[in-house]
DNA sequence: CTAATAGTGTCTGTAAGACAATATAAC
DNA sequence: GTTATATTGTCTTACAGACACTATTAG
């Protein structure tokens, strides 16, 4: 034993070596739901299911410009430009049975952007679609995660998709507090209403406004621009915008603003 | 582009495939400071310098179980055997560079033992020290962390294994309140006097012992065994236990328990 | 003016920090 | 008894939830 494991050790080559992938879990708010774009899958193994964007990890390509790479491609995002998104690495899934085709371990990342940025990637590409995501009550791993259809009824999800879903939106609600992430779901100027209803949406609770305000601006994390929302019917909300040295200023391996 | 990309998506087997490895940080507190197990390299690169025991992910092997028999290894842990350990993963790295040899994506995992199961494997093993970690004010993941030797000097580390530490620590903090993660430092009954010193040699700063006792006790995550501590000279302080459901009730992706 | 929402003030309950008082075991 | 620490009680402060009140804009 100690020898093969000698072996393993200094020897990889000796043995097949995994193919790595990134998938990524897009994220937005719409229509007061927290959704994930999903792709139909045209080939088998589960053909018509339901997936997550990916792709193969580049032989001289970072795991972060792997899941930027797939972003562009997938939700048409240009490299270059800064949409005001967020990109956070999420968890690593290897199990050895979770692509029937051949041993796959996958980096998944999370990403939150605007609405209209999502919808656009919807209707640029085929077989793409922004699923709003229905988590059962209780904070539980084992909780069950359905990605709803156009008809209301959970789409099959394919390989462990679900259970990265899941894992995304957990560690979404787990963050909502001590992150700018959430900004980034949000265009550059926004109304507190605005955020509130963000949070609402991805803890699935309703909030008390006075508190919510409250919390927020004591992190002094916003600044008001001094304008205000136009084309409501009634008493316009001050606009606000993220400090600047906020969107640096991350958490523990905390993802990065595109 | 497109071409290309299709061909990146379909045919992983045209282009080479990288290595994946998995990395631990097994940490323990000892003489109230935070400590991990390293381990001095005895070949280039990096010869000299310490790095966290690790090794390559078995063809048919998860990522977790991978993790559990370099724990095994490593720290001479029966992989059937019941510890009272702790283990969760930390974070995927994998930049092109991060080993001058080859393409090695390293999926880190943390784990938490007791400390005298960490001191056998020291003594069991060679050139691997247990080296209290020094992470500089300030919870900025570009703060500084040295670990340090037993004449109080930092230690040279290998590879990207400073960030690793620091990553590990953080999110280690960061888990403190709101996992059963840190009853894995202790024996299986511990008095809530040794659980307060733990969580002041991870954070660094001391704690308000009622108000500590307070919030341990409110998550009603541990019970009295009516035992107490024996061999003091003064007052033996009770001897509690986790409760027997907290061991398995885990946070977003917690961990698990060994 | 009315309608509708923005934004604020205030009360209350909960939980933490500080500090002190009491309890208990070894000697 | 003395000593050292466990364990508990209490005061104060900070903050979140609840609710109501005031402000402002369109029409």
């Amino acid at each position: 034993m100690t020898e093969a494991d000698f072996l393993k050790a200094y020897d990889p080559a000796a043995f097949p070596r995994p193919s790595v992938t990134v998938d990524l879990v897009l994220m937005t708010v719409r229509g007061g739901a927290l959704c994930s774009l999903l792709q139909q899958r045209q080939d088998h193994p589960h053909k018509g299911s339901w997936a997550l964007p990916g792709g193969f990890v580049g032989p001289d390509e970072g795991l972060d410009a792997a899941a930027r790479r797939v972003l562009a491609q997938k939700a048409g995002l240009p490299e270059e430009e800064a949409p005001g998104g967020w990109l956070e690495q999420l968890y690593t899934f290897g199990a050895p049975d979770r692509d029937p085709r051949m041993r796959i371990i996958t980096v998944a990342y999370f990403a939150l952007l605007p609405e209209d940025v999502l919808a656009r990637a919807v209707k640029t590409g085929s077989g793409l679609q922004l699923a709003p995501l229905r988590l059962a009550e209780g904070e539980a791993i084992d909780a069950h995660l359905a990605a709803l259809g156009p008809d209301g009824t959970p789409l099959p999800l394919a390989f462990d998709h679900e259970i990265i879903l899941k894992t995304a939106v957990l560690r979404l609600r787990g963050k909502l507090d001590h992150s700018p992430a959430p900004f980034a779901l949000l265009p550059k100027r926004f109304t507190l209403r605005a955020l509130q209803d963000v949070h609402e949406a991805i803890l699935g609770t309703p909030l008390n406004k006075p508190a919510f305000r409250r919390r927020l601006l004591d992190k002094n994390w916003l600044e008001p621009t001094g304008e205000r929302e136009s084309g409501t019917s009634y008493r316009p909300a001050e606009l606000y915008r993220v400090r600047q040295q906020e969107k640096r200023s991350v958490a523990v391996q905390g993802g990065m603003t595109l």
